[in-house]
DNA sequence: ATCCTCCATTCTGCATGCGATATATTGCAT
DNA sequence: ATGCAATATATCGCATGCAGAATGGAGGAT
């Protein structure tokens, strides 16, 4: 009997994740309001467990910055300043340049068809005005860039960065354009001539731009 | 009454605190080893808790990478090759000189202040081979300055990166020399002239010489 | 003798119960 | 009527109990 070589995926949740995923996807689509007081029993019975899993899910929302847990007080939603991202992007920008340039060296040319495939879809998704799709392309994107690298420090850096960037992108701070999609290219061609230089400027760059387009709209 | 104005520290911690400090305290100085297996309840008996909090405690660290939780199966202390500083130091690095960045035009005399006293105390635990406290105070002066910024996502992507450090400290990977001292003072000097460019290059290769250092005791 | 199978033990993950503390509501006094 | 105080309620944090699964060992079969 042949096995699916790359059968890993555990088809059944635990109830931890569950309730993390539910609670977090409530957080950043809005769901879950900033400001608004949790009530662990309540979301327990939501989402169809006990107390203690979405209790762990809510201690790991709050190191995360989602949600802040004053003890014997109450648990909130931790709101969101739009203007965040200009606190939020520095950061996740000096994280994904430096990922850009740790993945020059050594990804391969399979990688970058990879890349060249979903900037395509980016492409199309930015075009159709589909504006979540694009965002969840250009966080595989980047993703697959991070995965290049290898390195289990920068991933679980980044992905509480990106949770927060797509909550931004929920509130409409940050917005996507067409500007990206010529720098995803040019973040290829970068990777593919192994540019590390290069291609960690262009990776910042791209991050670091929605904070000057935000800026002019509020202005 | 009198109430002193910095009143903040709650002085009872809370269980769960207690458990997350000690564990990861045992996992970075060593008590803890590598690869072995965590048993939740003599943990808890340990520490002194029940087994609730010390389970909160291990979800963070398992986020954090200190331990492996494998459900259904254990959970280990992940192992830590000593060579992992190549992994961990470049993102650091990222995020300390953004860090500084940030700081350099904001930052104040009071708080130059106290990272040239800082930096003295350094200087003298280096000088008299008490590598323990050198990583303490040094641990204080970037700390310093990443609070200088008051940028909590900063915060939340370094404090795990920093933990990794001591523990890769306390297997002997990372040493800390006198050229760290001289850094420190040109970082000093660059936040005071609130030039953020040279600020972050100086806090960067403060970070990135201990690489080349342990290149060079493996070579 | 070695390998397979079955059983017992242990441990993990989840549910729930309990004590303590903050908050809301009601009553009283000014 | 308004402000304060005391009680009642709700909710949080922690402890413990329980079910399911995995590991280790023993016994039997080849």
């Amino acid at each position: 009997m042949p096995i699916p070589a790359d059968y890993a995926a555990p088809k059944v949740l635990s109830a931890k994740d569950r309730a993390f995923q539910q609670i977090q996807e409530w957080i950043i689509d809005g769901t879950l309001l900033p400001g608004e007081k949790i009530n662990d029993n309540q979301l327990a019975q939501a989402i169809g467990v006990s107390r203690t899993p979405v209790r762990e899910a809510l201690q790991i929302l709050s190191l995360q910055g989602f949600v802040s847990m004053k003890p014997g007080v109450a648990t909130t939603i931790i709101d969101t300043d739009p203007g965040d991202i200009h606190k939020l992007l520095p950061p996740l920008a000096a994280l994904e340049a430096t990922a850009a340039e740790l993945a020059a060296p050594i990804i391969d040319e399979a990688e970058l068809k990879a890349l060249e495939a979903l900037n395509v879809n980016f492409d199309a998704a930015i075009r159709s005005g589909d504006a979540f799709t694009a965002l969840k392309i250009d966080e595989q994107f980047h993703a697959l860039i991070v995965k290049v690298c290898d390195n289990r420090y920068m991933n679980s850096a980044i992905a509480p960065l990106q949770a927060h960037v797509r909550r931004l992108f929920f509130r409409k701070s940050i917005i996507l354009t067409r500007e990206s999609v010529t720098e995803h290219d040019a973040l290829i061609d970068a990777l593919r001539s192994h540019d590390a230089g290069n291609a960690g400027r262009i990776a910042q760059g791209n991050w670091l731009r929605p904070i000057t387009l935000y800026d002019a709209r509020e202005a």
